[in-house]
RNA sequence: GGGCGAUUAGCUCAGCUGGUUAGAGCGCUGCUUUCACAGAGCAGAAGUCACUGGUUCGAAUCCAGUAUCGCCCA
């Protein structure tokens, strides 16, 4: 299959590209109904066609592959269900931002012509986007994709608005709603933005009807008094009291309106009394409301003023009739102050336009009744936030949700399922597109607003699991386990996903949601393709390759709220991969020409006894056994970087800096049998690396594992999950070998202090009084001739110091360096002198401690042991330095 | 205005349920171009854990408050 050889220099774009398509072609992707396991379903988050995914969905992708490919090998029936959501408004404003570059608008190509450009943009970023999902790894089952305007899902939409119409909850009604004249739709609170902005507070005069006085309104919005139909102030006012009940002779019109009470008005801003304009500003709505005043509309859909305004402003801009307006209240003498002020503008998150508020008729969802087994499945832990705290922002919106405005003024979408007879005035809602009216046979008029693009991605994780016509498949594959996503899709998707579930199914659409960092650029701003912040995961995969990019980014995602990212970082894991595959290049040179070339160990079923084992083989077997179960359990709860962490560490420092070296000498023995003994060893815990790493690299491990295992009857991706159980726990090794490494680094230190040349070879003396350690002391000498270039060691109880050593401690041993003509004893003074310092500082902290009574008494009887240890320890090194440095500051 | 998160080595961040000699990667210093890896190895320097109080025998870790930064909601 490949060569036998493992290539000298790490490639990634090669071997990433020919096992997608390996594993495409063998099936890997499909839902795997023949596992053992229970099904494991994730859909993924749609992704909207307005443009290309940047890293920020690299990651939650990758995060979502992972769990896949994890429950995969773990055996489970895992189906990830890919797929692209149309996104009405903002693919809508891409096409025509895109047409305008041709001097066209949409009114031009006519809906059905506009309709065909959306689709043409659709099919070039649906496309773009799978490329992009693809290159990233992702184990999709790339068969089933689906997106929300095709044609099962589009059924699935009408289906769902039927049935809520049927039920009643599903109404036309005038209501105020945030409308953008820019993109001349209604749009939802979460599309509106709040920008800071440079305005002014003008002071307006507005004269009592009875000549007696007048009050003065402070806003940042003159135009709109002339849809004013009161004048508002606190009722615990004292400076308005009297005020109240009296008329004002609007200023500008021939109007007189009322001066009410209400609780909501804010003594502190401005002058304490607001003009009230319920057409068009969401407060005011509710004030007209609590005081019964009339709702004069004088801005219209396009935000011009209508004949309401009055003669002298009908058809003027917003911006011009506020011009107008001013200079028309300075005329009259009525405009007492103007400030500069700093006002938060609502504008829409799509085109910038300011919003502007006003009642139009539209189709509305009473979320009301449905919103109630959404916030219980959360309450009673059906569905689970991670990280934890989510849950309150979830069940804080969900509290306070108003009626769903679902209608949108848009072309591109679902158009909404109601037909018009203009013969007999019947509406009709059906799923099926009927022909004529069923009273009276006349000819039909489709309703023109098209739904809400969170309408149908509530759906999704019906829809395209086989709702509503299969529903064997349904039964089958929902609920889906986990949906992960970025937190600012809680509200848009997740609470709506959960309302839909819990309405058409009775069940909550998924476990468990796992809410990931927002990745930020370097300079903290929020990665986004309309900030112009977004870095396309391609240039990172072919500068560093995909593995690498997975495994950064993943281990750069804790618990926290924000990661901030730039190309430099993705060395960590591009020099990660690295060192995979220069150690596996190692073993596989090594296992060449052996019998383990073909017969590679498969499982831990063939680990090989404690009693034919070295020292440093039990003690691997069980670090990495203690590996393979933190990863699980890490992997279990969501915390990949936990899982990427461990790996690496144990790997890099474990496995190569001292699991391997130790080895060499075995692995260049004429003895074959013992060199095939740590082969094995190796072999097996390279297998339990790849496949740990599986699910965050998989590429590079599934190359690897096939070099080093042709015997292996399946790719790694679909192979047997390990989770290190049956990997034996050998605490005393694992004890042993970490005393002989603080042996080994104090070695390593003094020749490195005292410059011994690398190349020298050193006695070395230890004096310690534990003969079991000694005993392995001296059994495993080869580990200091071969880590530290110690030729001849001596170990005892009673040794004394040979003339010209360096000395240094490891707790209670002693170790003794011989260095006779090296030796530089004031540099060795020195260096005693700094070990002292920091060793007192130790001990002396620990003696505090143990001289308070307090802590004696109440501190926990092995903490208190534990310190006592500590404090001896301190102290015969201490001691033993001391010693030490006397001697030497005599031969200075 | 309300909520959430962050504040630990020059930089980016780990540190879960309080007891560690406070860690990692990058960067920095010295040594090594040794036959898996210089995208490397070995050693080293570097931190009043934002601040102030409190709880506790004991706080980077828990509580309260302050400051700065960021995000969300209004």
């Amino acid at each position: 299959m490949q060569d036998k050889q493992i290539a000298a220099k790490y490639d990634p774009s090669e071997l990433e590209q020919r096992w997608f398509t390996r594993w495409q072609n063998a099936g890997h992707f499909k839902l795997n109904e023949d596992a053992p396991g229970s099904v494991y379903t994730v859909v993924i988050p749609p992704p909207n066609i307005t443009g290309s995914l940047h890293v920020g969905h690299a990651l939650n992708n990758s995060i979502q592959d992972i769990l896949i490919r994890f429950k995969r090998m773990a055996g489970f029936k895992v189906l990830w269900q890919p797929g692209t959501d149309h996104a009405g408004i903002a693919t809508q404003n891409k096409v025509e931002q895109s047409l305008a570059k041709d001097g066209k608008t949409r009114h031009d190509l006519g809906r059905e012509g506009f309709i065909k450009k959306c689709w043409e943009w659709r099919e070039h970023f649906g496309r773009d986007i799978v490329e992009q999902l693809k290159l990233l790894g992702c184990s999709c089952d790339w068969e089933r994709e689906r997106f929300t305007m095709d044609e099962g899902l589009s059924r699935a939409v009408r289906q769902a608005f039927k049935k809520y119409y049927d039920d009643g909850l599903i109404y036309r009604g005038a209501r105020m709603v945030n409308w953008c004249p820019r993109c001349h739709t209604s749009i939802s609170d979460l599309e509106v933005k709040h920008e800071e902005r440079n305005g002014s507070l003008w002071y307006i005069d507005y004269p009592l009807a009875d000549g007696s006085g007048k009050l003065t309104v402070a806003t940042t919005r003159p135009e709109t008094m002339l849809g004013d139909t009161g004048v508002a102030v606190h009722p615990a006012d004292e400076r308005y009291k009297d005020f109240i009940g009296k008329a004002i002779a609007l200023p500008l019109t021939d109007r007189e309106i009322p001066i009410v009470a209400d609780e909501h008005v804010d003594p502190e801003f401005g002058t304490g009394v607001v003009k009230v304009t319920p057409a068009h500003d969401f407060n005011d709505a509710e004030i007209g409301l609590r005081n019964k005043l009339p709702s004069l509309i004088v801005i219209n859909y396009k935000g011009e003023m209508t004949e309401d305004a009055g003669a002298a402003y009908t058809g003027l801009t917003r911006e011009e009739c506020r011009k107008k307006v001013i200079v028309d209240l300075e005329a009259n003498g009525r405009l007492s102050k103007t400030e500069d002020y700093a006002l938060s503008a609502a504008t829409c998150d799509r085109c910038h336009a300011v919003i502007e508020p006003l009642v139009s008729e539209q189709w509305w969802l009473d979320v009301e009744k449905i919103k109630q087994p959404a916030i219980e499945v959360v309450k009673n832990e059906k569905v689970r936030f991670f990280p934890e705290r989510w849950t309150r922002i979830y069940l804080d919106w969900m509290e306070n949700l108003q009626p769903w405005c679902i209608s949108r003024q848009l072309w591109w979408g679902h158009q909404i399922p109601v037909w018009y007879c203009d013969a007999c005035d019947a509406t009709i809602v059906e799923a099926e597109t009927p022909t004529a009216c069923p009273k009276c046979g006349g000819k039909l008029r489709q309703e023109e607003d098209v739904l809400d693009t969170w309408f149908s991605s509530a759906l999704w994780p019906l829809s395209t699991l086989g709702w509503p016509d299969n529903e064997e498949e349904l039964a089958k594959l929902y609920p889906t386990a986990v949906l992960s996503t970025a937190p600012d899709i809680i509200y848009l998707w997740v609470a709506r996903m959960i309302m839909s579930g819990m309405y058409f199914r009775d069940k909550e659409p998924f476990h468990s949601v796992y809410l990931h960092a927002t990745i930020l650029a370097q300079d903290g701003r929020r990665m986004s393709k309309s900030l112009g912040t977004g870095v396309d995961p391609r240039e990172i995969i072919s500068e560093y390759g995909t593995d690498a990019l997975r495994f950064t980014i993943v281990s750069l995602t804790g618990q926290g709220q924000s990661v901030k990212l730039w190309n430099d970082r993705f060395t960590v894991g591009r020099n990660f991969a690295n060192k995979l595959w220069n150690a596996a290049r190692f073993l596989r040179l090594n296992v060449a020409e052996t019998e383990l070339e073909e017969t590679a160990p498969l499982s831990a079923e063939t680990l090989p006894d404690a009693d034919e084992t070295q020292l440093e083989d039990r003690w691997i077997i069980s670090r990495l056994g203690r590996l393979g179960r933190d990863v699980t359990k890490a992997l279990e709860s969501y915390r990949f970087n936990e899982a990427a962490r461990s790996i690496y560490d144990a790997f890099w420092h474990d496995y190569c800096d001292w699991y391997l070296e130790l080895i060499k000498p075995r692995l260049y023995s004429d003895d074959p049998a013992e060199k095939q003994q740590a082969l094995s060893v190796a072999l097996h815990g390279m297998r339990l690396v790849l496949k740990l790493l599986h699910p965050i690299m998989p590429f590079i491990t599934e190359e690897l594992y096939h070099h080093l295992f042709p015997n292996a009857p399946k790719d790694l991706m679909v192979s047997p999950w390990e989770d290190g159980e049956d990997w034996s726990s050998h605490l005393f090794c694992e004890e042993m070998v970490g005393k002989l490494q603080e042996l080994i680094e104090a070695v390593r230190n003094v020749r490195g202090e005292m410059n011994v040349p690398p190349g020298a070879q050193i006695s070395l003396l230890i004096k310690t009084e534990d003969s079991e350690l000694a005993e392995v002391i001296e059994k495993h000498q080869h580990y200091f001739a071969n880590l530290t270039r110690v030729e001849e060691l001596t170990v005892g109880a009673d040794l004394t110091k040979p003339d010209g050593a360096a000395a240094t401690v490891v707790g209670a041993p002693l170790l003794y360096l011989p260095l006779k003509g090296v030796i530089d004893f004031a540099a060795e003074a020195e260096r005693v002198k700094k070990e002292l310092g920091k060793l007192r500082g130790h001990l002396t902290g620990t003696e505090k401690k143990l001289a308070n009574e307090s802590f004696v008494s109440r501190a926990p009887a092995e903490v208190v042991e534990h310190e006592r240890e500590k404090c001896n320890r301190l102290a015969s090194e201490i001691e033993a330095l001391e010693k030490h440095l006397g001697q030497i500051e005599k031969m200075i």
